[in-house]
DNA sequence: AAATATTAATCGATCGATCGGTTATTTCAT
DNA sequence: ATGAAATAACCGATCGATCGATTAATATTT
């Protein structure tokens, strides 16, 4: 039988990335993702059931490469105030290595279609992050408080960094991601 | 002549809201939210220009409820810390009691649709927030950082702790609630 | 009666999806 | 070793449904 082309397929993941950034969920359609990546639209069936089931397997794929970078250099013995430096690090070099990719995620999350779909689960990429906090709180070197929230405090200032780095507001300058780190940690220290 | 009807206006108004919560940008359509608001699709073009200009007009008037709740009862004599915590209980409040206004900000602040229209100025509606934080700057209560970083630590976490408490995963609890304004603090506190 | 709000009906365009036909690749009997 | 059969990728064309938008006609108000 007839091989299915990486490159078709990963045409087909851009050009949707790249649209969504652009145009976003009201405007997009097959028909111009099939355009931008120079496929047919019939091709896309192929590779994915229907249009939502593109975007979600789009989305996982998008989590999980977030998820690889997102613990490059993390050793489990590394000082708690260390590791999540290290991580802090990451994501946000993430974010600015792979703007398209943040930004996807950023819109998505915030969409309905997110509930409506049963996605895998991506809950479990992050794992090391939790139990790096649970570590962190058993230590005493973290507040006592769900993980959930002390999250909160180190992934949305670096986000809100990143997308002003695009916009052109701010830098994301050392500089600032060092007062970025010294306030989440502040944050979530005991 | 004939007047407009507030109701009618009020009906499109809150079936945008609810439909776009409900199914997203990819799915709303002008025939859906005459349905929803029992009106015909013909009628929503009396009181918008378009489909753009319905959700653009929204979107602007819904962050003016939210800034008018923002700032209620908060006094310029009020000291550093305490202005800092009514406003984050305003804040809290307004997600709370209008769920799906704060979802809808959410959703529409993370589509590119609010670059591509060219909306009235929202930031001027949020001066006096600025200026507690540059006040409290001066006195040396607050990091010398950007005020929009310092916001960023107010913001997303009761963003955060609203939206679990929508999905029933935490509760937006008075002990929740001082967890995260003691966390907040922490780490916009000089 | 005049003016305006509202409607149902309808426009061409585009939507997501599917179809039959074609091409490329592998399998396997000879 | 070879070529017909089988398989599935791939595409152009097109489906019915729905899109945003407009219209002419009707209803309601002053």
């Amino acid at each position: 039988m007839r091989h299915k082309d990486d490159n078709k397929s990963e045409a087909i993941f851009h050009a949707t990335i790249e649209l969504l950034n652009e145009i976003g969920f009201s405007d997009i359609s097959m028909s111009k993702i099939a355009k931008r990546a120079n496929v047919s639209q019939a091709t896309i069936y192929v590779y994915f059931e229907s249009k939502e089931d593109l975007l979600g397997k789009i989305y996982v794929k998008v989590k999980q490469k977030m998820s690889l970078q997102l613990f490059q250099h993390l050793d489990e013995t590394l000082p708690t105030r260390d590791a999540f430096e290290m991580v802090m690090r990451n994501m946000l070099r993430f974010m600015l290595d792979n703007e398209s990719y943040f930004m996807f995620l950023e819109q998505f999350a915030a969409s309905p279609l997110i509930g409506k779909l049963c996605l895998e689960d991506t809950s479990s990429m992050f794992i090391p992050l939790f139990e790096q906090m649970e570590k962190g709180k058993r230590l005493g070197e973290i507040k006592p408080i769900e993980t959930t929230f002390l999250l909160t405090y180190c992934y949305f200032p670096l986000a809100q960094l990143a997308k002003s780095h695009f916009k052109g507001q701010y830098e994301a300058s050392e500089d600032n991601l060092q007062n970025m780190i010294r306030m989440s940690w502040d944050a979530i220290k005991a």
